[in-house]
RNA sequence: GGCCCCAUCGUCUAACGGUUAGGACGCCAGAUUCUCAAUCUGGAAAUCCGGGUUCAAUUCCCGGUGGGGUCACCA
C-alpha cells in the first residue's frame, strides 16, 4: 500500500539530519517523563527521568511530568505520591505535573484527559485506520496460545476480528497494513525500520473507554508539544506503532529516544526488585546526597566525551547530549556510588555539609551545640561514604565510650596491664596543664613517647583505645582537642 | 519461534580505519602518617568468535555465539 504512509515517512528529516537537531530547531525543547502510578519508581526509571529533565534544562526547554494511569485497575494507591517525590528528591523540577496543571493543556493526568482521546479516534474511524472489534477476551487468548504453539508471532487483524456487536462494548483497534514500512532515526539507535507485517492491529480504546498506553502516549506528546520522547529501550519496538498514529493523525512526529536498560548485579536481566532495586527513598535513607545520586546515574549510560567523573548538577545540565547516551545496558555498581558520595560530600563547603548532617547525629549529639559538632564534622568527614556512617564513626565524641578490657588493649598494643596503668597515669599527669591545643598536645605526647623510648604508633594506639574506644579515629591531637580536656582527663582516669 | 536491539579491563566507559587500546570505580604495591580514611605515585587487568574489505580493523561488511527487548482491552 501505502504510498501515503511511504511518503509521510519520507517527509520526516532525512537520515543525514542530526536527530538532535530535528526536535530544537523548530520548537522549544520539550521533555516528559511518563510513569504509570502502580508501583515504586526504581533506578530505572529514575534514570530516564534524568535524561529527561537534563535535556530540558540544558535547552532551556520544559519537563513534564505526567501521569499515564488509564489502567485504573492496576492503580496504586501511595505511588503517585512516592513517585512526586523520588523526582522532587533528586531535585528534578517539572514545569508541568499532575500537580500543576498547564493552562495550554491542561491536566498531566490522564484519566482526567479522557474525552481528548475520544476526539481523536473519531478521525480515524472515519477513515478506516481504525475499526470497532467484539473479540472476547478469552477469544483472544486462544489465539494467542494457538500461535504460541505454532511458533508463529500473533499478528492481529481485521480478518479476525469480531465486527458485530452490542453498543458499547467494543474496543476500537488501529488496522495495521502489511505492507506498511515505517522508518525513522532514533537518537540513540540510529536508522530503524519496521515492515507492518510484523505489527498487529492494536487497541487504542479499551471496552471501558478508556486508552491504551499506545494511543494516549501518541495523543499527550502531541497535545503537549513533546519534542524528544526519552524512554526506556522496551518502548523500542512500540514506536512504529507511535509513529503510524503520528503520520495518520498529521501530526509532527517527535524525535524518539531509547535509552538503554539497567541492569542487576548479573549483569543481564534488567535491575528489579529482586536485585533490591531500589526507589529514591532507599538512597535518602542510607544517606546518599541528591547530587551524587544524579552524577551517578548520568554516569551510567552516558558519558561527556571527556574524563571528568565528578559533576555539580550544573555541570551535568551544561555537558548532558543525548548523543552521547550508549547503546548497550549498563550495570548498577553500588560500590562506585559509594565512593561518588564520598566525593560529593568532600566537595561540599562546611557549612552546607554541616546543613545535610543534620538529621545523621547520633543520639548523644543532641545536647551538644552547632559549634562542637561541626568541628566533628570536619574531623569525620574525609571518612564518611555515606551519613547513614555518621554515628559510628563520631560517637565517642559525645558519649563515653564502653570500657575495653586490658585483654583487647593488649592486643591492639601489646602493652601487658602494668605498663598500660603506668602509661595512663603519667598520660594523665602530663597533660594535667596543658593548654589542649592541638600543638601543645602534640609537643608532649611525642616528647613523652621519646623520653621513655615508645613506639609510638603503640602509644598513641593506647591512648586512643582508652578516650575512643575504637580502633580508628580522626587524628589523634585533632581528636584529643575537639573531645576537650575535661572530657580527655576524665576517660583517662577510668 | 518471528521481528528488533546490543557486545572494549571484574564494573562504568574513551578511542576521524593508523594509539604502547586512554580514564574512572574496585583490587594490589608504594609515598604520607599515630590508627582508619583522605590525598599522591605506580601496577595487574579488555577489544566475544570466524570470515571478508583494506597497505592497515576495536572501528566498516557478512556469519556465528552470547545477552536483552517485544509480540496484552499492562504500561
Amino acid at each position: 500500500m501505502s504510498s501515503k504512509n511511504d511518503k509521510l515517512a519520507n517527509s520526516r528529516p532525512s537520515v543525514e539530519s542530526s536527530p538532535l537537531e530535528q526536535g530544537s530547531t523548530s520548537r522549544v525543547v520539550r521533555t516528559r517523563f511518563a510513569p504509570s502510578p502502580t508501583g515504586m519508581l526504581h533506578i530505572g526509571g529514575l534514570r530516564t527521568t534524568l535524561f529527561s529533565w537534563l535535556w530540558a534544562r540544558k535547552n532551556g526547554g520544559e519537563f513534564i511530568l505526567r501521569l499515564e494511569d488509564t489502567d485504573q485497575e492496576r492503580v496504586v494507591e501511595g505511588a503517585r505520591e512516592q513517585i512526586m517525590d523520588s523526582i522532587a528528591w533528586l531535585g528534578m523540577n517539572w514545569d508541568f505535573g499532575p500537580d500543576k496543571p498547564s493552562p495550554e493543556f491542561g491536566s498531566c493526568v490522564q484519566s482526567e484527559r479522557k474525552d481528548d482521546y475520544i476526539k481523536f479516534i473519531q478521525p480515524l474511524l472515519d477513515s478506516g485506520v481504525a475499526y470497532h472489534d467484539w473479540t472476547s477476551t478469552d477469544d483472544l487468548a486462544a489465539m494467542r496460545e494457538q500461535a504460541q504453539a505454532e511458533k508463529r508471532p500473533f499478528v492481529f487483524r481485521k480478518s479476525m476480528a469480531t465486527l458485530e456487536g452490542p453498543e458499547g462494548g467494543s474496543v476500537i483497534r488501529i488496522a495495521i497494513p502489511d505492507d506498511l514500512t515505517i522508518s525513522w532515526d532514533d537518537a540513540v539507535r540510529g536508522t530503524q525500520e519496521w515492515s507492518g507485517k510484523d505489527i498487529g492491529d492494536f487497541v487504542a480504546i479499551k471496552s471501558d473507554g478508556y486508552p491504551t498506553y499506545q494511543f494516549a502516549n501518541v495523543v499527550d506528546d502531541h497535545l503537549m508539544g513533546i519534542t524528544d520522547v526519552i524512554r526506556a529501550d522496551e518502548w523500542l519496538s512500540s514506536t512504529p506503532k507511535h509513529l503510524y498514529l503520528f503520520d495518520q493523525l498529521g501530526w509532527q512526529r517527535p524525535t524518539y529516544v531509547h535509552v538503554p536498560p539497567i541492569l542487576g548485579p548479573d549483569g543481564k536481566k534488567k535491575l528489579s526488585k529482586r536485585d533490591g532495586a531500589k526507589n529514591a527513598a532507599d538512597y535518602a535513607e542510607e544517606g546518599y546526597l541528591p547530587d551524587a545520586v544524579i552524577n551517578f546515574l548520568a554516569l551510567l549510560g552516558w558519558n561527556p566525551g571527556t574524563e571528568q567523573e565528578v559533576f555539580t548538577r550544573e555541570q551535568l545540565i551544561e555537558a548532558f547530549d543525548i548523543s552521547k547516551i550508549q547503546k548497550s545496558g549498563a550495570r548498577f555498581d553500588p560500590v562506585k556510588l559509594d565512593w561518588m558520595n564520598g566525593m560529593h560530600i568532600r566537595a561540599l563547603s562546611a557549612a552546607s555539609r554541616y546543613e545535610h548532617s543534620s538529621e545523621w547525629w547520633p543520639e548523644a549529639a543532641t545536647s551538644y551545640d552547632d559549634s562542637y559538632r561541626q568541628s566533628v564534622l570536619e574531623l569525620v568527614h574525609e571518612r564518611l561514604k555515606k551519613w547513614s556512617e555518621l554515628p559510628m564513626l563520631s560517637s565517642f565524641f559525645f558519649e563515653k565510650p564502653e570500657p575495653l578490657g586490658q585483654d583487647k588493649i593488649v592486643k591492639e598494643t601489646k602493652f601487658m596491664p602494668e605498663e598500660q596503668g603506668q602509661l595512663i597515669s603519667d598520660t594523665l599527669k602530663l597533660l594535667q596543664d596543658s593548654d589542649f591545643s592541638e600543638e601543645d598536645l602534640e609537643k608532649r605526647l611525642y616528647g613523652y613517647a621519646k623520653d621513655n623510648d615508645l613506639k609510638v604508633g603503640k602509644y598513641f594506639m593506647l591512648i586512643r583505645l582508652v578516650v575512643t574506644g575504637s580502633t580508628f579515629s580522626p587524628g589523634l591531637f585533632e581528636t584529643l582537642h575537639v573531645i576537650g580536656k575535661d572530657e580527655v582527663l576524665a576517660r583517662l582516669a577510668r
